[in-house]
RNA sequence: GGGGGUGUAGCUCAAUUGGUUAGAGCGCCAGCCUGUCACGCUGGAGGUUGCGAGUUCGAGUCUCGUCACUCUCGCCA
């Protein structure tokens, strides 16, 4: 007989009754009525029900024994007595008879309780990772990732990507987030940096003639965290294709993505292809560039029908250059007063001066502003709207960019509200079309998204065009409202990367400097490429229908970017520093409290 | 760095307008209980209300500061 077991503790059923078993687990629950204990073991695929006999010589410890300590149990499979099956338990027919048992590892009293799915503050799961991770749900959701992650392998092998790793240790690279850096020993002074993605290498890849590439992709970047964003790491499904324009890339990623939504969930998944959206559009439309298009509501531009009427608030901000944006809601003019003035409050608190609205009751217009409108202008915004009797129009008046930001978050407040968002449906559309460039905040020219895409009209566009004009092959895949990945077909011409970079105010020798490994490569036959990079993590929290990506990950850190289970960052060895040739020169503020720590 | 929220027993939460000895469920400890499966029953222990000041006859509650966590803006080619 093994060891420790010769079933695991999801496995018996009906057939097994009669059989010796040995079975190790954590103790789930122990229910003690004196003259018999009922013991659930658990392990990793399931529960069973042991039973100890009171006749049992090691009867006086199983009442001591606390829950999630590891117990090892021997003994017969039998039939439950019909009236206590179990038909919550795949076990729930049988139960084991202890005969023998041992214990394999005490648990203390616990931090939390595991068996129980209580709310618990993250501070302490974090710091008992281990006991969270066996509870139900944490548990599952890392099965599931594993499960998508091999898929995912599957699939892309299945397309003829090949997985291949590239380095952890790198250079720093000049553009994005901030680097993540490790000092060399060898080379005072120097550093490596972690990689944001592997972007270089995959182009690198790709001129060394690999074909097709895929890595299930560590990527590292200091920036803060966000519910949707893990500080420090996460993991990105990482693809690049020889020879491939940007359809090539939405076919192959729109079969993977539909197969694994589909598989590893039960919310219907919009057919292939996903529809396409160019990015001035969904702007228009949306406000965002990751419209969550499970809402219906749109934004519209009533700007022209405010230009020359008496209400001077939306008529001034036409005048002075502004925007009327619109969105209208079926159905809700009815709604009470409060929701209305929750919405201005709303709208207020993400930066609005405020949001007036037309409603439709009984034939009649019911707003403070009505009187302000002609019967003309009244007509138009219905057709406009496509409103009648029970439908209501918000207006939000800006300048362009703000209105833009204001009715996009007005119409997801509003989809959440009127409860229009169908919480049982993947939508998935392709942004394309990104411009190439845009306006930083004191007016120069710079990459408005990746300096590696190609500009759609190659160099003619840069020659001749405004570049604020020039579109990208730039690419994001959006679902339900969450940015899944950026792509692009990627600039494979080193004269042209030059010349692409000029616009952005870089010299040639930046180019040289800072990606000379990309400058060389593509000197030498480059094959036209192009890639994408979908969120792992995110498109688990999709799966998984979870609000927060530390609950699809085994080990994540806190907000501010620590490992309160590792203790991580931590303080290091003088001779380590010294090693490296660093010197340590802490913040004032850090240095007094730890004076005063030490007093 | 800015803004919002939270902080009360090991855990989740309650505590009226500022008013007596800060409560409940789970957990823990002791006892009872032979068919439970979130077992049940009886009893018990457990609190610097994050920390520090202030206002007040009186502060969990109000004010200021500070710390921690979280959400968010900035940031994330």
């Amino acid at each position: 007989m093994h060891r420790y077991r010769t079933h695991n503790c999801g496995q018996l059923r009906k057939e097994d009754v009669h059989q010796i078993v040995k079975l190790s687990g954590w103790v789930h629950s122990v229910r003690d009525h004196g003259g018999i204990i009922f013991i659930d073991l658990r392990d990793h695929y399931g529960l069973t029900q042991i039973v100890v006999d009171p006749m049992q010589p090691f009867y006086k410890g199983v009442e001591h024994w606390r829950v999630e300590s590891t117990i090892c149990f021997t003994g017969q499979v039998v039939d439950r007595i019909p009236d206590a099956i179990n038909p919550k338990l795949p076990t729930g027919d049988i139960e084991v008879v202890a005969r023998e048992m041992e214990t394999l590892g005490e648990s203390q009293v616990l931090p939390f309780q595991v068996s129980k799915d209580e709310e618990c503050n993250e501070t302490l799961r974090l710091e008992y990772r281990f006991l969270d991770l066996r509870r139900e749900t944490l548990h599952d959701n890392i099965v599931l990732r594993s499960k998508v992650i091999s898929r995912m392998r599957e699939l892309m092998t299945g397309e003829g990507f090949m997985e291949i790793q590239t380095p952890i240790l790198t250079s720093s690279s000049p553009e994005g987030a901030r680097d993540y850096l490790v000092p060399s020993r060898i080379h005072p002074g120097k550093f490596y940096a972690l990689p944001q993605a592997p972007q270089q290498f995959k182009q690198l890849l790709m001129t060394s003639g690999f074909d097709r590439y895929f890595q299930i992709a560590p990527c590292f970047r200091d920036e803060d965290a966000r519910a949707d964003r893990s500080p420090g790491e996460f993991y990105q499904l990482d693809m690049e294709m020889a020879f491939a324009t940007q359809e090539d890339v939405f076919e192959v990623n729109e079969k993977v993505l539909h197969k694994i939504f589909t598989e590893f969930s039960d919310k219907k998944v919009d057919d292939i292809p996903f529809k396409r959206i160019p990015y001035l559009e969904a702007m228009d439309k949306y406000g965002s560039d990751k419209p969550d298009l499970r809402n219906p509501l749109i934004i519209q531009d009533a700007s022209e029908l405010f230009r020359n009427c008496d209400f001077k608030a939306f008529a001034g901000v036409v005048a002075s250059g502004g925007v009327v944006k619109t969105i209208a809601a079926k159905g809700c003019a009815e709604k009470s007063r409060k929701f209305f003035d929750d919405m201005i409050k709303f709208a207020q608190s993400v930066g609005s001066k405020g949001l007036g609205y037309l409603r439709w009751i009984d034939g009649e217009v019911q707003s403070p502003i009505a009187k302000f409108l002609s019967e003309e202008t009244m007509n138009q915004l219905k057709e406009l709207g496509g409103v009648g009797d029970g439908d209501v129009m918000f207006f939000i008046a800006d300048k362009e960019k703000e209105a833009s930001l204001i009715g996009a978050c007005v119409r997801d407040e509003l989809g959440q509200r009127l409860e229009l968002i169908d919480p049982d449906v993947f939508k998935f559309c392709w942004i394309v079309d990104f411009p190439m460039y845009e306006l930083d905040d004191e007016g120069k020219v710079e990459f408005s998204h990746n300096p590696f895409s190609m500009p759609q009209g190659g160099m003619k566009d840069i020659d001749e065009k405004d570049p604020l004009d020039i579109l990208a092959y730039q690419y994001d895949i959006v679902c339900n409202g969450t940015e899944l990945s950026s792509g692009a077909v990627r600039n494979h011409s080193s004269e042209l990367m030059i010349k692409a970079f000029n616009i952005a105010g870089y010299d040639q020798s930046v180019v040289e400097e800072k990606f000379p490994a990309l400058h060389r490569a593509f000197q030498y036959g480059a094959p036209p490429h192009a890639g994408i990079a979908p969120g792992v993590d995110r498109i688990i929290m999709l799966l998984a229908n979870e609000p927060n990506i530390r609950e699809v990950i085994a080990f994540p850190m806190n907000q501010k970017a620590q490992d309160l289970l590792m203790g991580a960052p931590g303080e290091v060895e003088f001779n380590q520093v010294r090693d490296l040739h660093l010197q340590i020169k802490l913040p004032k503020k850090v240095e007094k409290e730890a004076e005063a720590s030490e007093e």
